[in-house]
DNA sequence: CGCTTGGA
DNA sequence: TCCAAGCGG
């Protein structure tokens, strides 16, 4: 998944309650996936409602958010659109890791063995248009901004980032460094110790400082990414972040490094275009606004059969003001 | 994910 | 009072 960065950067750490006042562009896929993963029952099964429609990822989306909220930190979530033609392996690949972990978590269910089992099932998460559908749905009804990507979300992240509109893009994937964000949030999803009041302790990586720690400009950590692979290509093959790192480091240029290491640049001339000139959309407008309890109601307890009693708790926990900069000075609820 | 519970 | 386990959906 994505591209393999994580040992040649060394992310600081932070807090959640460093970015109190901050606006955060989540990619919104990566972090439904990962509340897809880990939501499940001790053998594997994901959350459903009544009519067996899974729900694990409203779960998470409704819980982490409002934890946001309740600390002051507004998010908005970037959701894929339509995949690059370059991605179209990387999607057959992983639609085949789904389905041999599915045929895996049968086995072990079978056999008795509920760990694995469960390890199993994580790998198998799918997400449909409906359950796009419901979380958009969900965001709405908490007055959470959310912003449709041309393609890549990550992209459209980054560049939110980049023109000031977000602190911070926040996924697990190093692609959003590819992508040009001067900051990545990683952990955002993974709450460790967040329930209690705990501060989450959080990964930032500052695009600036990891340049000039790897001694490389922004185009030539995109020739990194393409020598040891991305979602968009293969990379080459006995080349890691290491190899890669040493060979772009020469500073022989783009077309030379790539021939140095076998590969043929006009082959990933595609590649390197869409990093450095991802498509991305203007058409979005970042405000938050007071929830929308009605709406909370009829997305998670009507339609999906969340405990009444439940949503309305997340609902007196949120800020009744609309906490968006600019256009509310009275913060009261943010104290 | 985050809350509730119950045993130490 | 603390924390692991279990629940919720």
């Amino acid at each position: 998944m994505g591209v393999k960065l994580r040992d040649l950067v060394h992310p600081a750490n932070l807090r959640l309650s460093e970015l109190k006042g901050k606006r955060i562009a989540v990619d919104a896929y990566n972090m439904l996936y990962q509340f897809l993963a880990t939501i499940r029952q001790a053998d594997g099964q994901p959350f459903t409602d009544p009519e067996g429609r899974v729900t694990s990822h409203l779960v998470g989306l409704l819980y982490r958010t409002s934890s946001f909220l309740e600390r002051g930190v507004l998010p908005t979530y970037v959701f894929d659109g339509k995949p690059s033609d370059l991605k179209a392996s990387t999607l057959r690949a992983r639609s085949l890791v789904k389905e041999r972990a599915q045929a895996a978590w049968d086995e072990a269910l079978a056999a008795g063995d509920l760990e694995l089992a469960r390890k199993k099932a994580a790998q198998t998460s799918r997400l449909t248009r409906e359950m796009v559908a419901d979380a958009k749905a969900l965001l709405e009804s908490l007055g959470v901004p959310w912003v449709q990507a041309p393609s890549e979300g990550e992209a459209q992240a980054a560049w939110m980032a980049r023109r000031g509109d977000v602190w911070a893009a926040a996924s697990e994937d190093y692609d959003t460094l590819l992508f040009g964000a001067p900051r990545l949030l990683r952990g955002l999803g993974a709450a460790r110790g967040a329930s209690r009041g705990e501060d989450t302790v959080m990964e930032l990586l500052e695009t600036p400082k990891v340049l000039e720690e790897l001694g490389i400009s922004q185009e030539e950590l995109v020739l990194v990414g393409v020598l040891v692979g991305t979602d968009f290509n293969e990379g080459v093959h006995g080349i890691g972040p290491k190899k890669a790192m040493k060979l772009v480091g020469q500073h022989l240029g783009w077309e030379a490094t790539l021939q140095s290491a076998g590969l043929e640049p006009s082959g990933v001339e595609a590649v390197r275009e869409l990093f450095l000139h991802p498509p991305t959309t203007e058409d979005y407008r970042l405000r938050w606004t007071a929830p929308d309890p009605a709406k909370m109601r009829e997305v998670l307890v009507v339609a999906h059969g969340f405990a009444e009693d439940r949503v309305q708790k997340v609902l007196s926990r949120l800020p009744t003001a609309a906490p968006t900069p600019g256009t509310q000075t009275s913060l009261e609820a943010f104290g």
